[in-house]
DNA sequence: TGTACATCAGTGAACGCGCGTTCACTGATGTAC
DNA sequence: TGTACATCAGTGAACGCGCGTTCACTGATGTAC
């Protein structure tokens, strides 16, 4: 049997939820604290017990989402883990940027203005760890003098194309699955060589 | 002696302008037609006459920034005309850098989301105009075929960095301007592989 | 085990705020004759 | 050139809206004895 403690169970859980729907469905403006509080059907007043401000919120869904992005791209460097450092790079990139497409407002939280939300430890943390995980994976084609420079280089390549994605900006008739490929190819071979 | 059309001037360019400075002082959601009104010195009600919405007015501005942008890349390319095609791409990315440094709300409003503006005919105009810009000069290295696939690839690579660096996201502690160097230079090798 | 009390999650009415929109208006500019 | 009228830019009061915040409250859970 499921512990329900408190009365509505955990309600702190049960916003974050719904906060991560209204983001997936409404622009982040139409985004507020009573509007949460309605899908999670409770009065607009009982989130400030859980969560002082909007920023708060989104600061914990961000974090969230940073340890569900660290999971897709372990995952996808522990699938490739036989195959070459630019293999699983590449597997790595792949898993980035279906995250980025599946979790677009997650995704404009977590790498986006910091302004919108507040910096959370457990924020400040899970970021740090999917830095680190770049890093790591990175160091193995370059070597870790060269990882941090690197690691910059693959990220702002990445994160580049999933926000021209998102944002619908690249030429229109041209495949998306053939775009992603050739950039992240151009992208290894660009760090060959540092 | 000037001349000023009406009763204020123009008040469309001074909306346009008091726009722009409200957006590089105010968080986006704070920038309202009513905020610009205020700026401008006129009453609330009196942009109706030029603007329908927010959305015309920050289409106009993003279109205006599109301009000026395409002025700066067009400097620069031409100030290194002299030069290698790489080392033009080069300076391009450079004034790239520059422009979004120097006008992040615009440059947000450019390359971000589209839902916050119209795309004005002039928009819609000017962005493509940047686009064949970018084209046209990487494909002085990588020859027209691959030139689509390679101003992808590109763009990505420093819109993202503007992008990191606009969110203050970066790994503190090393020198913006060794990381945009560095990026640069990874992102022309890159493209030599073509 | 039972009772009495403290704690705490959630309610719902009320508040002030800035927003966009509407509308009757004022007054300057442009135009017909 | 002058007059009469039309057009149009800008005013300011009023409206309804959703927001965050406050506050007295209800009622369930937890705890001391």
């Amino acid at each position: 049997m499921t512990v329900k403690p408190y009365h509505h169970g955990d309600l702190r859980e049960q916003l974050l939820i719904a906060g991560e729907l209204a983001l997936a469905e409404l622009p982040i403006a139409k985004v507020s604290l009573r509007e949460i509080a309605r899908r999670a059907g409770v009065s607009h007043a009982a989130p400030k017990h859980h969560f002082t401000s909007m920023a708060d919120l989104l600061g914990e869904i961000a974090a969230r989402g940073f340890d569900k992005f660290i999971v897709a791209l372990g995952n996808a460097a522990e699938q490739s883990k036989r195959q070459t450092g630019e293999d699983r790079l590449l597997a790595m990139g792949r898993a980035y940027l279906r995250f980025a497409d599946q979790n677009p407002a997650v995704y404009g939280l977590m790498f986006g203005q910091v302004s919108k939300m507040s910096m959370t430890p457990s924020l400040t943390k899970s970021s740090y760890e999917a830095w680190t995980q770049l890093e790591s994976a990175v160091a193995q084609i370059t070597g870790p003098t060269q990882a941090p420079i690197g690691a910059t280089y693959v990220w702002s390549s990445v994160h580049g194309l999933s926000m021209l994605k998102a944002a619908r900006r690249l030429p229109p008739h041209v495949s998306l699955h053939a775009v992603e490929e050739d950039n992240l190819r151009i992208m290894v071979a660009g760090l060959r060589e540092l």
